[in-house]
DNA sequence: AGTCACGGTTGAAACGATTCATGGTCGAGT
DNA sequence: ACTCGACCATGAATCGTTTCAACCGTGACT
C-alpha cells in the first residue's frame, strides 16, 4: 500500500514561475482578476490548473488577519436545539458568505476553553458560545482580544458583551403554572447543574410560579440534578417513581425535551399512566415533540431566530447589544392540559 | 457605545520585550519549558500573562505546516443521524486531542466544496465527508495534496480513498422484505435525490428484495423523490394519500427517520390508520423512534461507531482502509409487525 | 518632440511564529 | 591556567501570502 503522499503543496511562487510571472501578479489574478490582463489571467490560471494549486489560508490569514468565518460552540451537539441555533446561525451568515464551525463542549468548561482557543487561533471573526460556567472572564478577555463574541440563550451579565436569550425565567414560570392550573400542588423538576444559567434561570421561573399561587416552595418544589439527556431523564424518573409517595399525581418539569424523553420512556416501560399518574411538561419544543406516543407539552423558544440573531450581531459587529426573546407554552396531552384546560 | 476594540494582538516579540528575552526564548517556554531556567520561564510567562498573549495560530501553522485538526462535513445537522455519526468522532479524536470541526452541505454540493477548501485551507489534517454528489475528483484532488479524506456513509468507488460505511443495500432490502413478509404487495419508497449514493442504494435494496420475491418491480415499487427531511415526509405522505387507489393497504419506506416522521404526522392529521391503512418504515432508528406515537419500525444503523471508525482512519492515517458495517432491522408498530408477525 | 496618464507588472517588505546554528557563561577536571 | 561540557539564550532565516510604491511602455495630447 502507497504511503500517503505528503508531498509538498505548491505555492504561489510555483504559479508564478511556471507562468513567468510575479508572485505579486498570481495574487493579483486570485485576488483582482480585473487589474490583470486577459491575456496574462489565463496563462497564471492555467498553471493553476496544472500545478492544482490551493491558496495556504495560514499564509493569507497572517497577512491580513482574519477570515470570514464564525464559530460556535454549544452544549450538546446532539440535541435537536442547539442544531436549530446552529442552523439559524448558518442561514444569517450565508447572506454574508461566511462560514460557521460548530463545535460541542459537552457541558465541559475545559472543553470550552480549548475551542475558544482553537476558534481564536483559526482566526475567526466571532464566536457565538452557550457558556458551560458561570465565569465570564475569559469571554471577556476574548473580546478585549478583538474576538467579536455573542452570548447564546442567555442574557450578557456584562455590558460589555452581546447576547441573544429566551426568557427563562418567564417560560419555566409559564410551564409552572399551567401545571398549578391543572391541581397540582407538587412539583418534580429535572433540573441540570445550576452552573448553566439556563437550569438556574428554569428553577427560579418555578420557584416564582409557586410562590405567586402562595405555595412555599420548599414544600412544593423537589428539584433533581440530571444530566441534560435523554438518560438523565430516565434516570431522573425512575428516582421520581422511587420517591413517589401514595397520594396523588405527580408533575414532572423537564429542563428540556430530551430529558422529557427519557422520562416518557421510563413511565412507559414502567406501565405508569401519563398524564393520570404522572403528567409531564418539557423545554424546548422539539420537532418531534408532538408526536410523541404521548404528545409533550413544552415551551416552545424561537430557535432559528435565536441562531439567526447571534450570527447577525456577530456580522455587523457593532456595540454590544442584548436581544431577549420571549418563551411560548404548547400543551399537549402529556400535561392533561387538552382535557382538563 | 464604544467601537468594538480591535487594538492589536500582542506578539510574541511584545512578550521578549516585556520580558527582557529573545523570542527564541519565549518560543522555547511556549513549546519546550524544560529548556528554559525557572528564573527566565517566570518571569516570560508573567509577561504573557499581562500581556494576555494568545499564540497566532496562523503563523505558527504557516511555519508548521498542520494543526492537529479534523474536519467533519456531513448532509444535514438537524438529522440526528449526522450527529450522533459527529459525535462518535470526536469520541475518538478526544483521544488523541485532536478537535473537530463540524460543517453542513445541506446536500448542496457548491457548499460542500466551499467547506472543503475552507478546511483545507485552514490546514486541517483530514476530512471525513458524506458527499453530496458522486463526483470523487475533487476528493482525489484532496487527497493528492496531502489531506487525509474518509468518505462517511458510502463506500469508497476509488482504492485511494478511505471509507466507512452501511450497507445500506442490505438494509433496505431487510426493510422491504419485511413489509412483503407482512403482506404488501406494493411498496412506495420516499427517498433522496439518486445523486446521493445512499439513496440509489436504498431503492437497489428494495429492487432486489422485491425481484427475490417474484414481483416486478416496474410494477410493484412507486418511488417518489422528497426531500430529506420531515417536510419532505410531508409532501410524500400527500402525494401518497392522493395516489392510493382503493384497493387494500399501503406499505411506505422512508429513506430516513424525519421523512417518516412527517409522513406519521400527516397520516395522523388526516385521520388515517397506521399501520392498518398504511405502514410505514423509516431508516437510522434515531433515539425517539421508539417513542413515536405509533413506534416506528425502522433499520438501525451503527452510527456512533460508524464516526468513530472513521476519525480512527484519520488519526492514524495509514493506508485506505474501506469498513463497512451491517444495519440491523428494528420491527415496531408502524409496519404491522408486532402483531402480525 | 515632449509631456502626461494609465493600465499592467514587478519585487521587496511585512505578518508572527518556529527552528537551529552560534555564542556566552560557569564549574569541574586536569 | 587551561580545556571541556553543560546549560541557556540569541537572532537570523524561514514558511506563503498580500500589499504597495515604483517602474515600464504605449498612446494621446499639446
Amino acid at each position: 500500500m502507497p504511503q500517503p503522499p505528503r508531498r509538498r503543496r505548491s505555492s504561489i511562487s510555483d504559479v508564478a514561475r511556471l507562468a513567468g510571472v510575479s508572485v505579486g501578479t498570481v495574487s493579483n489574478v486570485l485576488n483582482r482578476p480585473q487589474r490583470v490582463s486577459a491575456a496574462t489571467r489565463e496563462r497564471v490560471q492555467a498553471a493553476i490548473a496544472e500545478l492544482q494549486f490551493v491558496p495556504n489560508g495560514s499564509a493569507r490569514q497572517l497577512r491580513v488577519g482574519s477570515v470570514t468565518t464564525a464559530g460556535a460552540i454549544v452544549l450538546d451537539l446532539t440535541n435537536p436545539f442547539f442544531t436549530d441555533v446552529a442552523r439559524g446561525m448558518e442561514d444569517r451568515l450565508a447572506q454574508d458568505d461566511w462560514t460557521l464551525m460548530v463545535a460541542s463542549s459537552e457541558e465541559a468548561p475545559e472543553r470550552e476553553a480549548r475551542f475558544r482557543r482553537l476558534f481564536e487561533q483559526h482566526g475567526v471573526q466571532g464566536v457565538a458560545l452557550v457558556p458551560s460556567s458561570e465565569d465570564v472572564a475569559p469571554l471577556l478577555a476574548l473580546h478585549e482580544r478583538g474576538v467579536r463574541v455573542v452570548l447564546l440563550d442567555r442574557p450578557s451579565p456584562v455590558p460589555q458583551l452581546a447576547s441573544v436569550a429566551v426568557d427563562d425565567v418567564a417560560g419555566a414560570a409559564m410551564a409552572a403554572r399551567h401545571l398549578l392550573a391543572q391541581g397540582h400542588r407538587r412539583l418534580v423538576l429535572l433540573n441540570g447543574p445550576r452552573t448553566i444559567l439556563q437550569c438556574a434561570d428554569r428553577s427560579a421561573g418555578v420557584v416564582a410560579a409557586l410562590t405567586e399561587a402562595g405555595l412555599d416552595p420548599a414544600e412544593a418544589l423537589e428539584e433533581v440534578t440530571v444530566t441534560l439527556n435523554a438518560a438523565g431523564g430516565e434516570r431522573g424518573a425512575r428516582e421520581v417513581l422511587a420517591r413517589r409517595t401514595g397520594r396523588g399525581p405527580v408533575a414532572v418539569f423537564c429542563v428540556n425535551d430530551l430529558v422529557a424523553l427519557g422520562v416518557l420512556r421510563t413511565l412507559r416501560r414502567e406501565g405508569v399512566d401519563v398524564p393520570g399518574e404522572v403528567a409531564v411538561v418539557g423545554y424546548d419544543d422539539v420537532s418531534y415533540a408532538a408526536e410523541l406516543t404521548v404528545p409533550l407539552t413544552s415551551v416552545r423558544q424561537p430557535t432559528h431566530d435565536l441562531g439567526w440573531t447571534a450570527a447577525d450581531l456577530l456580522v455587523r459587529g457593532g456595540a454590544a447589544e442584548s436581544v431577549v426573546f420571549q418563551p411560548e407554552l404548547v400543551v399537549r396531552e402529556s400535561s392533561g392540559g387538552g382535557a382538563a384546560g
